[in-house]
DNA sequence: CTGAAAGCGCTTACAG
DNA sequence: CTGAAAGCGCTTACAG
């Protein structure tokens, strides 16, 4: 039944040749190792007609690389991290790796475990967007000689390489286009996974509240599962707080609860109330009135991501750089809902 | 620096117990060997302290097995796609494999391309939503052993154990609903990846236009890769039909563009033109008007597909059941766009 | 109850 | 120019 693959033993049998010839061959080693043309061509060709392929656990074994690139976002189903890890994909399988990706929901615990798999999987390298309280692990991870690219979320402390969006400048230009447009209780939403005042989303918002002297009204929410509860959530804060002519939202899927709060509600946007959301999506494009954004790059994001591991990658542990953090502008994108 | 993590052979020679017995021990068969129980906690506590993990390609080189599964996708960014990859993210793990993903935008060179990737990876299991045209090369893995789990994408040969929503009676029972509506002249547009004839959705469309005796339109787009082209499609179609007073889509994202052609054309939903799409969306629920969809059971269908592979995985090669198909039902929304 | 040994399929230092 | 041999870290049939 399930034929055994072709083993490079198979394939030297066959040809009466040995695997180290083989070995080389097949690694485009031939011309360093001075291998007759005719040799080559023979092993090329019986390789193609048995369909060999090399066992890589063979070869990971061996040489103690994986390939395998672990990708840990905080949810592989939001718009933002799909279209990250579509992105990613293309490049990386150009260049021969394969992706395990994970999502940590921002559970430390989950995170963890899923780091142990990445361990355990020796993949050579990770993308990740950890959750807070994961630092001491990472750090240990980076000091064992694993390759690690942080984007969308970083730690105090310069672990190691970084891509950022400019989340403090993005918010504030969000607060000033509204203050411009003469709004004066501009609310913000946002996700606030330990303390509210080290999120720089928040940071940038209460920078702008502060420089223009306008009151600052900061709804921290932390991550939940349910949907449903973000909406209910933004109900209250819109209910209790009449005051509000603008709100402001930190992600994508708090601003997708907002609208359905809003619409709940029967308030209308932009006369009752304005919306701003931080990262873009479908919906709001399209959205009647379209929903004003601060636009990440994901492009731009994915490229420099995976730009930085594989150059990472390439080189030996040996002449590490000092951890950069990449900091990429967003891009305020004007609709009618503000 | 790069700390080489303990081996196996490490553990031997500190507590001075043979390898064997460490690996009968750590891989739960100590009870089967009738090991003694003060040995199993000595080499337990310290596999623990030194923090031993087993080098899993060492593992799968000599069991064969490698506990990563291929997932395959026509596009993970696509949030149908992308919600399935969640669910099927958690229960996956929970038994101990990995996976590893891939997205083929519907072109047979590239499906391919993955197809030999995760053969070379070894992989035991395989969860595909293939394009078409890749039926020989799936039936060829199939036959060499490797257990496969099809979704949303069939083939017109039984080749393996196959998870598909009800397309036909789907799409019959939105068309049912505008005609009830009162709505003459259905339109659909829908992927055709070959003949449109061959495509569920459509036939299904065809047959409820056929029972009801009414006129159909149907107009079949091949797969793009820009967004845009999609839009200007849909403009091109409703210019050109002004008869059209319902616009069906078989997927979310031709319905996106859908909404983006009508809006503008400055078409008013649902007096101008009614709108119904295959497969849900936060959009279609948010949007104003809402948007009457035939929803896919998500959950339902990870659920499935990730049972029916384990399941099988499980399994020995001997002892496998014939190829079934398991169609789920489809749920109509009636939301205001209709 | 426990261990020595073979072998999974590769790569590579070494020898000629 | 080419090959024999060691070894990566496991599991498991076999022996005692």
């Amino acid at each position: 039944m399930t034929d055994k693959k072709p083993s490079i033993n198979d394939l030297a049998k066959k040809l009466n040749v040995s695997k180290t010839t083989i070995s080389f061959i097949l690694n485009g080693k031939a011309k360093e190792k001075r291998i007759s043309d005719s040799l080559v061509e023979k092993v090329q060709k019986e390789a193609l007609k048995l369909g060999y392929q090399p066992n890589l656990f063979a070869k990971s074994l061996r040489t103690g690389r994986t390939n395998i690139i672990g990708l840990m976002v905080e949810d592989i189903s939001n718009p933002f991290y799909a279209s990250i890890a579509k992105l990613i994909e293309d490049k990386v399988y150009q260049n021969g790796y394969k992706i395990v990706y994970c999502s940590t929901e921002n559970d430390k615990t989950r995170a963890k475990d899923f780091l142990a798999m990445f361990n355990t999987l020796s993949v050579d390298g990770c993308i990740l967007a950890p959750p807070k309280g994961l630092e001491s692990e990472i750090k240990e991870m980076i000091e064992k000689g694993k390759n690690i690219v942080l984007f969308d979320r970083k730690f105090g402390s310069k672990l190691t390489d970084t891509v950022m969006v400019n989340n403090q400048q993005g918010m504030y230009s969000a607060v000033k286009h509204l203050i411009e447009r003469g709004y004066k209780n501009i609310g913000l939403v946002a996700l606030a996974l330990v303390k509210p005042e080290k999120e720089d989303r928040i940071i940038g918002y209460k920078q702008a509240i502060t420089d223009y002297g306008m009151i600052p009204y900061v709804y921290p929410l932390p991550f939940k599962t349910q949907h449903q509860e973000y909406v209910a959530d933004v109900k209250l804060i819109l209910s209790q707080n009449k005051q509000l002519d603008a709100l402001l939202f930190g992600t994508n899927y708090l601003a997708i609860a907002g609208l359905e709060a809003i619409n709940q509600l029967y308030l209308k946007i932009p006369t009752d109330i304005a919306v701003v959301c931080f990262d873009d999506h479908d919906l709001f494009r399209i959205y009647k009135p379209g929903i004003t954004v601060v636009a990440q790059p994901i492009e731009e994001i994915a490229q420099t991501v995976i730009d930085t591991l594989l150059q990472n990658m390439q080189k030996p542990a040996s002449e590490k750089k000092p951890a950069r953090t990449i900091s990429l502008s967003t891009t305020l994108i004007i609709r009618e809902s503000s």
